[in-house]
DNA sequence: TATGAATGAGTCTTCATTCAT
DNA sequence: GATGAATGAAGACTCATTCAT
């Protein structure tokens, strides 16, 4: 089944097309990781993406669009990157402990949000750019639920499971995520070691889930195991 | 008792800097409170403050210098309105409730918030210039501990009242405040209606609160107060 | 019968070349027509023609070749819809007034002026080619005796006939087409409503031609005639 | 009287930022006069000017501002030669004759339209410019009441002198105005001999006086006088 | 020959900063 | 010190033209 000969030509442009369109949000997104905040040009990009100072119109009706594209791309790629990370099964096949389950979660989302914080800086310049990426990011396949969720699950187990009082895993979420960015923008501002975040996510994680624990001798255990 | 021209020459000159550098201050201030974030350039500055383009270089070694002291200071004005609010006795000479108490720091706290959020934008552009920024914002008369010390000292002396049961204040009111900037962040993107920020306040804050309630008959009554 | 691919490649070929051309040429006046004076890129004349960019350059060495045949035969087909609308014999039976005629010959070229007049703007950017459109406007199957020669037959025919003095009907009918011009230059400038302009031109005309006629009682006829 | 000492560091800038704004005005006017229409840049003007790039936006909101002033300034001096060139009394001692005056009005109306008509084109492309340029050289001091009205002047007082007949002096001289204009074109297009021109507009001036002269001897006398 | 993406010089415009007065 | 016009290096964006396929 050959193709037509008119398909060739066609195709060839419109996968050259894609191609150079991949090719510059590409680049842009990887301006955008790496400089913090420092704004980006239109040339900038055509420099990193090795192409013309044009192209960018050819492909997209602003640098906006573009940039947008790549704020959008790289967000993307962050929520992959924590679903992958939350999603591995734990290390030790022993029975998952509540806290150190939530430890997993919490830690992932952190970093996801200390990863997309300064991507901020590229689009509160212009406020209408950064009500389109928030409402982007905002979206199904992306949005807060994305780390909420499996907290949340995670509580309502808990929960179910009679290991927390009869609190509403939603609004418990909700006050773990707070912390999360909280945290997020105090490592934006005076980068912290890995380990005191991980400390204080830690100590977080405990000072909830103690609240919420039932008053029940188990919920000392708990506390126990987690400062072995 | 007219002076003579050449009296006091240095300290006329001085009086007259200050004042001036006061007056550009204000302007930036005047600029940064009321532009969400489109661009301040020095020249809009030397209008507002109705002196000539270059004399910002005569008080400032930069654009960037000027801009951060005005916004340090309206973040101290922010600041103290916030402690103006939150000092005033409660209208009410009834005894105080908890969450009613609670529900007022929470409020100011989202208020200061709010709007010191969209002040970033004007430091966003230059990694330099938020590093300093925030480090000016989270020094002592400022930083975060204004709002949290408050919610804090509640949450303990409620705690110590035995009206909560035995968490650590200090985990608790990070919990509060990082509700506080997640609202506070939805606000940015999509303003919402005063009232449905202060139920949403009032409703964290009781989810919080009840969490963290020993499991009594009193818990209930904290319940059932909230919704007359 | 069907005609193999190879069969006649040479004819195929120029015959798609030649409808090609004319595919851009009639793209390029129909966006000539329509917009007064927005320039007009290379790209909206391949848009329009549903073609590709590069194209003109298979057809034409220059964007400016193809405008310049675009707005030639603009001026063809105004020609064409002038001398149309001229030759079309008067509606009544009766016999032709010496003002009725006239005024029919200066609004059909009042018309044709007002149309061609906006498409000098899309010429007059680059001067060589605003000569190489005049001269091509100019010249024999077109040009200014297009409409003036009517004009003057009319006027000799009645001057023969004893309608009008012993006047050049050369040099009253370029009085005409000066009218005629200033009158278009007028409409360009600040669009006059239809019948204000056919007033215009109605008294232009019978002040022409008052002034022409003989100085005997049939000019008091006219002038009578155009009142009824 | 001493000026105050503040007075004057204002009035050197008040004055050099005149002085600059017309240096840029000539700098313009200048170009707007040389060249036919290649169009005109702000570097371009920059640099008649003998100035940096940016000094225009010190002095005009716009690029266009900056033209308009400058073909408003040109229209006005083109305006200016017209009026001291038909103010200058007759070299000749001779009581005027009818038709030499005429043509001396006619002769510099057509070097005012012939240099006013070219500079259209930098303003053609854009409609609201050229909208604002029209308007602008049809107000008072300026307008075609400049050169109709001494010519319907002139015409008047030949009619109420009985050297022509019963004619609307308005409407005549809108008659030439008209041929002028057309010559005017025409010598855009195909530059001709200075003697061609003065030939043409003699002949047109000649064709509309004896149209409208009085069917008397006299006609004669004027006929034969300008072809001694 | 047709395609249409890539090119890149060129356009207007902005704005922090300087410096003669 | 104050002035504010001049500077000129960017910036975003356009578009006629080319050329590999």
């Amino acid at each position: 089944m050959a193709e037509s000969p008119a398909a060739r030509p066609i195709g060839r442009h419109a996968a050259r097309a894609l191609e150079l369109r991949a090719q510059l949000v590409d680049a842009a997104e990887a301006l955008v990781a790496e400089r913090q905040s420092a704004a980006i040009t239109a040339r900038d990009i055509a420099r990193e993406a090795g192409v013309s100072d044009g192209v960018l119109y050819n492909h997209f009706a602003d640098k906006h669009e573009l940039v947008l594209a790549a704020l959008v791309r790289r967000f993307e790629r962050l929520v992959e990157a924590f679903q992958a990370e939350v999603s591995t099964p734990a290390p030790s096949p022993a029975p998952p402990r509540l806290d150190v389950d939530l430890d997993r979660l919490v830690s992932a989302s952190f970093r996801l949000h200390a990863a997309a914080l300064p991507m901020l800086a590229n689009v509160l310049s212009e406020p209408a750019l950064f009500q389109r990426f928030m409402v982007a990011i905002h979206r199904p396949p992306l949005g807060p639920r994305v780390f909420i969720d499996p907290i949340e699950a995670h509580l309502r187990s808990e929960r179910d499971a009679g290991r927390l009082g009869d609190v509403d895993p939603g609004a418990a979420s909700g006050l773990l995520v707070g912390s999360i960015l909280v945290l997020a923008l105090q490592d934006l501002v005076a980068p912290l070691p890995a380990e005191a975040i991980e400390a204080h996510l830690h100590e977080t994680v405990r000072a909830l889930v103690i609240g919420l624990a039932p008053r029940t001798p188990r919920s000392r255990a708990i506390d126990r195991g987690a400062t072995p």
